[in-house]
DNA sequence: GAAAGGTAGTTGCGAGGGCAAATACCAGTG
DNA sequence: CACTGGTATTTGCCCTCGCAACTACCTTTC
């Protein structure tokens, strides 16, 4: 079959994590069909408000947003300009520490989340329902967890700032 | 906590699909060092030139290889165009439909997909050897797959172009 | 309490990728 | 064969994101 170095493990394991890419780019793209007109610009932009309305207070601090959305702080300081813009976001200064600052959701973006929230949990629930038996999807949650954590361990070093692996804080769409 | 609408069940299904996210971008985010230096820019330029390594006569059509490493055409032809300034990938165009072409491995492309494989293997085999015993990979990987498949189906009315759930191909990274 | 060093967040810049329109080509109809 | 409709790929325009440099602020040290 392939021309340059390939064995048969090697085959099936790299086949393995790039089902992984597969499966979650195709569940974005899944998701954001109905995200988008929700009024949520992008996935990344739910991301991001989901996780302020399931968070104390429906605010945090950017940097810990930051590092559960997967984006750098540059990455967040503009998604959360554009969600400021858009009225759904307001920054907050934290009294404590006067370099650091809370994104908060607005009553319009506590609104939205209460509209979308619901049809986004009846999309998970349908393709899980449809693709996993309950005991099959808890220990496919229990097999991401400790992949995630690995990952978060091992990037550590260099990567996102301000998190170590202790946090599993919610994780999210 | 949240302020908004959230029941048990409903926080580990978001959770699920949130691990599934986290763990993709963190494997890109572990995997990327190493790639970037062994001479692939990106991971998503790997991605592509795993793919092609990896299939017959190392080459493949144009839309194809955007299925497989999830892009949109007008992503890949600029990925592929890239790739092609820098002398691993070539165009040829379809003889039998000359409205399409092949992206294919130039030798030096082969010569360094020859190179580099091998040390994103050894990455690979260190993460699921660390994380899953053999039989929860097996199940991880069958899981992933179900997803993958499931995605694809549902993503191919107006998704990716050209594209059934059929050819489960060779995924990747 | 002034200096040195670290941390939170923002900005300039450039690369990557999506959508929609355009192009080139095949395929079915009359 | 001309015509209409569909498919493969490319291009224009714009948005998003990461990196590196910068600012503002905390914290430790002397």
């Amino acid at each position: 079959m392939a021309t340059s170095t390939t064995s048969e493990s090697v085959d099936e394991r790299l086949t393995t994590v790039g089902l992984l890419f597969e499966s979650a780019a195709g569940l974005r793209r899944l998701f954001s069909r109905q995200l988008e007109d929700a009024g949520a610009n992008t996935q990344q932009s739910f991301d991001i408000l989901i996780r302020l309305a399931r968070s104390e207070g429906t605010e945090l601090r950017m940097s810990e947003l930051a590092a559960q959305a997967s984006l750098t702080p540059s990455g967040l300081t503009r998604a959360v300009d554009r969600l400021q813009d858009q009225g759904l976001v307001a920054r907050r200064t934290c009294p404590e520490d006067r370099r650091g600052s809370f994104a908060q959701l607005t009553p319009a973006g506590r609104q939205l989340m209460a509209d979308a929230i619901p049809v986004h949990v009846a999309q998970i629930d349908r393709v899980l329902d449809e693709v996993f038996t309950p005991a099959e999807e808890a220990e496919f949650s229990a097999m991401l967890r400790r992949l995630r954590d690995y990952t978060l361990e091992r990037n550590a070093s260099s990567g996102c700032p301000g998190l170590e692996e202790s946090a599993p804080t919610c994780a999210e769409v």
